[in-house]
RNA sequence: GGGCUUGUAGCUCAGUUGGUUAGAGCGUCCGCCUGAUAAGCGGGAGGUCAGUGGUUCAAAUCCACCCAAGCCCA
């Protein structure tokens, strides 16, 4: 019979072995069998549905994405092996400003003047192919961290289908009521001469520090009668240029306000800045305090002459807004650049007026700057303030700003029309069905999104821009509207064949009714609205898969990293509940964000990371996706991750190299030995039956975890589990392997350790796919562990009673251990006699052998009394008398940690004396733990308390004659299959030896000559090495030994 | 200014509904073992659980305040 098992290297070429594996998924295409394996089940009741969030590819992909995937990954294969089908498509997005502003960078132009020059057509091809730039290099990569993925049969935001899908549900809330336009002020960039949505700006870092000027300015009240002098207010602003657009003042109807006088004049600002005004106030008198609400309808002194003609302006108006945190108290309004402002303003009547035009320049309504960009405008503005002496003080500020995300230039406000979608209608619902959603880790549910659901206000979906769905509304020049959700409406009501929807096709379609021109608006849909669309899109709902779709909504899972809950996950929440009612996924992981040893992003201007491709070709994916999975960025933290990559080193030594150590001892025996083992989990043997339990708790114990979305937990106990099986099941039962003859007692243990194998490697194969694969393909032949079904725990022995014991000996053996190491008695030194002394102890007499092959000691003996070594010390169970004692337990504590404390028994109950007199302890209440007794120590044994000081191991130190020859036997025995190893001898071959040592090595070789000889395979005879013998010396007991070993 | 999160050993992190000796891995020091062997194991040192105050018989854990960091919002 040939080889069972595969030959095993003892170390494993990860790189290799998985680039290995990828072939050999891609050649039988396993991923397909992986998901057809599974049946869909009626009605697809049996889908698991996952939603890809959709990255650009114009960028290539880094960390961050890599640990969305392995997350992508594992949470569906988890699902396929509890037999569920889960259909995996990858997607694109495909439209926005970011394929935009790229595209202008290559094409070498910028702004949409220079753009509409070069034509849309052109531009919209050029964004076309620019934005699947890097399609292959995601593939490759994605690929290549395992992740099993359709890219065949992906989805892209600019299909025509998914665009008509998109179509759809603009005019379903069109008709629903939910869109609107109107003109208000909002973000702006005119970098990109586009408005962004309020939460565009606040994704990622699009607020950063800039310096600008903080003015505070002087206003002059018009006189009224009782002014005993001319009157003036201060404002404070750190845009100057919209003072030329100044309509309106505002103060804070409860505020206080001071008055000053000096030099027969007067100054109004609120009461609780004056300390910043020191300097200017200096030498003014503070003359009375004012309510805001007194100041309200006074009028002041235009600064500028622009608007002085508007209707109803230049008036103080009562503003709830107004603080005193920053400036004055007194806030100026330019309606046309301010939300307050327009808001305030429209209540009182005052029209808007915005003299900037799309690119950020004042028009003609300011003269003086024409043409001018407001932030240049700033400095011609305060030198124009200070000639009409109405600057009262100029400083700087530096404070965060929003930016422009794509083009870094700050933002402004500004007034626009744009098409809203009216989320502030809807709320209240996004907020109840929020409370549905599984959130990993739980705190975003309440937290960071809900927190921001409560806040929500209405979405501006409309961009001024080019590459992107457009906004399917035909508008009359009477100002009709018209309202498309299909191509087939579309290319009925225009007459034309449509088989594109982007612009400038789109445009050229003319609607003719009623004696009228319909033509459509020009605006484009923020790609926001299309990821948020994804989920019916993708599949081209309801112009297919309409039944599928209302089956299969919500998903069952989705992740992405924590900032997109302003993002993908806001959108995806506000699209499901205005179209559908419901929450748009069911569970959701947010992760943390990785970076640097320094805390620092990673970047590659900073080079302060590793490619991932370099981590692949040294320390293979698997390690990598344990590490990011097995981490607290799971749960929602953020994770550093080192540039030389010694955590992910880790992983292999710590995760990856026990499987595989594990994997590669079970083929080498099993091999020699000709073996074919077989899944059973029946055998009788305690360390069998011990791992066997264990594994059964572990398996009930990851599902569990992986149930509840908890990837670092499930991790955490596998490698527990690990530490359990090479570290005390294989260890000690390595000689039940190697011995001769093939009893029962070895097929046992071949037979376990098959089965906890291939059980690790289905429970571990989400984790590690390729390293599993591998050895589970070794293992059983199978086809792959990705086609195998999640182990059942309840196929394996439950003994509860069983762990319990094991992990009582295996804590034995430590403290015994611990014992030899603070005597100094080597382990190799046999030792008389261990007694464990417990109220248990009789239980663990099962595992006497165990005890003394792992301590090596002759003799092991249970004691149920460990009052018979020690001396005990009584101790308050708080949980179970702190309630009846109350005040009085802490008098009990004192006493009893007191260095003598006076107890008496009395059947079951302990009576304990206390400063504030005796004090009855009931049964449970108290409990006893060892002190250790010295006088027993003296007479040779060494005491040790477990863990719980309710037991004890008593080592008896005493070192015989006898023993310590046995001793030096194995010491020697150790030199000398050094020596064997070092002369490059095979484990098989017999040899000739000579020994050579002091009288001691005499005696012991002499007393333990048979087992020197068995154990290495030896003729022995003593006296130095003989010419042509490989010889070594080495340490034995206190002396040294020479030896000399030749091939017999 | 507000919200959320975090603060535990030199580093990275666990720590159940409060319960009296706060754990793990890494690092470091010491030692052991070795027929899985370019592996493996054990032990020591190292903590005012960020700080202050409170609730309680009892607080790393609950509450308040406060400091620091990160994220988000204004």
């Amino acid at each position: 019979m040939a080889r069972p098992y595969p030959e095993v290297p003892s170390q494993p070429r990860l790189a290799e072995l998985e680039e290995r594996v990828l072939a050999y998924w891609k050649e039988q295409d396993l991923f397909r069998a992986s998901v057809a394996n599974r049946p869909a089940g009626k009605n697809g009741a049996n889908e698991f549905v996952f939603y890809d969030g959709p990255p650009f590819a114009n960028g290539l992909p880094h960390y961050g994405h890599l640990l969305t995937s392995y997350v992508k990954d594992i949470v569906p294969r988890y699902q396929t092996m509890r037999g569920k089908r889960v259909e995996r498509r990858f997607g694109w997005d495909c439209h926005g400003l970011p394929a935009e502003m790229e595209s202008e960078k290559e094409l070498g132009i910028s702004g949409r003047a220079r753009i509409t020059e070069y034509g849309i057509e052109r531009f919209n091809a050029h964004c076309r192919s620019s934005v699947m730039k890097y399609t292959k290099e995601w593939e490759g990569t994605v690929t290549r961290a395992a992740r099993w993925v359709d890219f065949a049969h992906d989805y892209k935001t600019m299909d025509l289908a998914y665009m008509e899908s998109v179509m759809w549900a603009f005019a379903e809330l069109f008709k629903k009521g939910l869109v609107y336009e109107s003109y208000r002020v909002m973000p702006y960039s005119w970098a990109a001469e586009t408005p962004v949505s309020n939460f565009e700006t606040r994704m990622d870092n699009s607020y950063r520090e800039r310096q600008d000027p903080a003015l505070t300015v002087r206003f002059a009240l018009e006189r009224v009668s009782g002014d005993t002098a001319p009157t003036e207010l201060w404002a404070w602003t750190t845009t100057p240029w919209t003072l030329p657009s100044n309509l309106a003042l505002a103060v804070g109807p409860e505020l206080e306000y001071a008055v000053f006088e000096k030099d027969e004049k007067r100054v109004v600002l609120g009461a609780s800045v004056l300390a910043k005004y020191e300097k200017e106030l200096a030498g003014a008198v503070r003359v009375t305090t004012l309510k805001g609400r007194e100041l309200v309808g006074r009028r002041y002194t235009p600064l500028f002459p622009y608007f002085a003609g508007t209707k109803n302006a230049f008036r103080v108006l009562a503003g709830d807004f107004v603080d005193t945190s920053e400036g004055t108290g007194v806030v100026h309004m330019a309606p046309g650049f301010g939300e307050d402002d327009q808001r305030v303003c429209a209540e009182n009547q005052i029209a808007i007026v915005c003299p900037v035009d799309e690119k950020g320049r004042f028009t003609a309504e300011v003269p003086e700057w024409q043409g001018v960009n407001v932030f240049e405008a700033n400095k011609p503005i305060i030198a124009a303030l200070k000639q009409r002496n109405v600057l009262v003080r100029h400083d700087t500020l530096v404070h965060n700003y929003p930016h422009c995300w794509r083009t870094d230039q700050p933002l402004i406000y500004r007034a626009l029309s744009s098409w809203y979608v009216k989320v502030t209608a809807i709320r209240e619902q996004m907020v109840a069905l929020n409370q549905k959603i599984h959130w990993v880790p739980e705190h975003v549910r309440d937290g960071q999104f809900g927190k921001w659901l409560e806040g929500a206000r209405d979405w501006s979906i409309s961009r001024n821009r080019f590459w992107g769905s457009p906004i399917p509304v035909w508008r009359s020049p009477s100002g009709k509207l018209k309202v498309f959700g299909s191509i087939a409406e579309l290319e009925q009501a225009s007459g034309q064949k449509i088989t594109d929807l982007h612009r400038p096709f789109v445009d050229q379609l003319v609607i003719r009714e009623g004696g009228e021109e319909y033509r459509r608006v020009e605006e484009v849909l923020d790609c926001w609205f299309e990821s948020g669309s994804m989920p019916f899109a993708q599949v081209h709902y309801p112009f297919e898969n309409k039944e599928w779709f209302e089956t299969h909504a919500p998903a069952d899972f989705i992740v992405e990293y924590v900032a997109q809950t302003r993002g993908w996950f806001y959108t995806l929440m506000v699209l499901s509940t205005a179209l559908f009612g419901r929450e748009p996924f069911k569970n959701c992981i947010c992760h943390g964000v990785v970076l640097d040893e320094n805390g620092l992003k990673l970047s590659k201007r900073l080079k302060n990371f590793r490619s991932p491709e370099e981590v692949f070709a040294t320390q293979g994916s698997d390690a990598l996706r344990w590490y990011l999975c097995s981490s607290p960025i799971l749960r929602g933290g953020d994770l550093v991750i080192d540039k030389d990559g010694k955590a992910i080193g880790e992983i292999v030594r710590l995760v990856i190299h026990p499987i595989w150590n594990a994997y590669s001892f079970f083929a080498l025996y099993a091999n020699a030995d000709k073996i074919q083992a077989s899944v059973r989990s029946d055998a009788s043997g305690v360390l069998d039956r011990y791992i066997l339990a264990k594994l059964r708790t572990t398996v009930e114990r990851v599902t569990a975890a992986m149930d509840a979305y908890d990837l670092a937990g499930a991790c955490a106990e596998i490698r527990a589990f690990l530490d359990a099986l090479n570290n005390w099941y294989i260890r000690r039962s390595r000689a039940r392997f190697w011995r001769g003859e093939l009893d029962q007692d070895k097929k046992d243990a071949y037979d376990t350790l098959y089965t906890v194998l291939t059980t690790l490697c289905r429970l571990a194969a989400p984790f590690l796919p390729f390293v599993t694969e591998e050895v589970y393909r070794g293992l059983t032949g199978e086809k792959s562990v990705h086609l195998a079904d999640w182990p059942e725990a309840a196929k394996l022995p439950a003994d509860a009673e069983l762990v319990l014991d094991m992990d009582r000996v295996r804590e034995v053996c430590s403290v015994a251990l611990g014992l030899r190491e603070e005597k100094r008695l080597r382990v190799r030194l046999p030792l008389g006699e261990l007694v464990v002394a417990a109220e248990w102890a009789r239980s663990l007499e099962p595992y006497a052998e165990l005890i003394a092959s792992e301590v090596n000691i002759k003799n092991v003996m249970f004691s149920p009394r460990p009052d018979a070594f020690a001396t005990l010390r009584y101790s308050v169970n708080s949980k179970k008398a702190g309630p009846r004692l109350g005040a009085k337990l802490k008098a009990v504590l004192g006493s009893l940690k007191g260095p003598a404390p006076e107890v008496t028994l009395s059947g079951a109950e302990l009576v304990v004396q206390t400063a504030e007199g005796a004090i009855r302890l009931l049964e449970g209440e108290w409990e006893s733990a060892l002190q250790q007794r010295p006088e027993v120590e003296a007479r040779g044994q060494a005491l040790a308390p477990l863990a719980d000081r309710k037991a004890l191991v008593a080592l008896n130190t005493l070192v015989t004659p006898e023993l310590e020859r046995e001793g030096l036997a194995r010491d020697l025995v150790r030199v000398i299959q050094q020596a064997r190893k070092d002369a490059k001898l095979n484990v098989s071959d017999r040899i000739r030896l000579r020994v050579s040592g002091d009288a001691a090595l005499g005696e012991a070789v002499n007393a333990h000559k048979d087992y020197i000889c068995t154990q290495t395979l030896a003729k022995l005879e003593l006296g130095p090495p003989e010419a042509g013998m490989f010889s070594a010396e080495g340490e034995v007991g206190e002396t040294k030994a020479t030896v000399g070993v030749v091939r017999a």
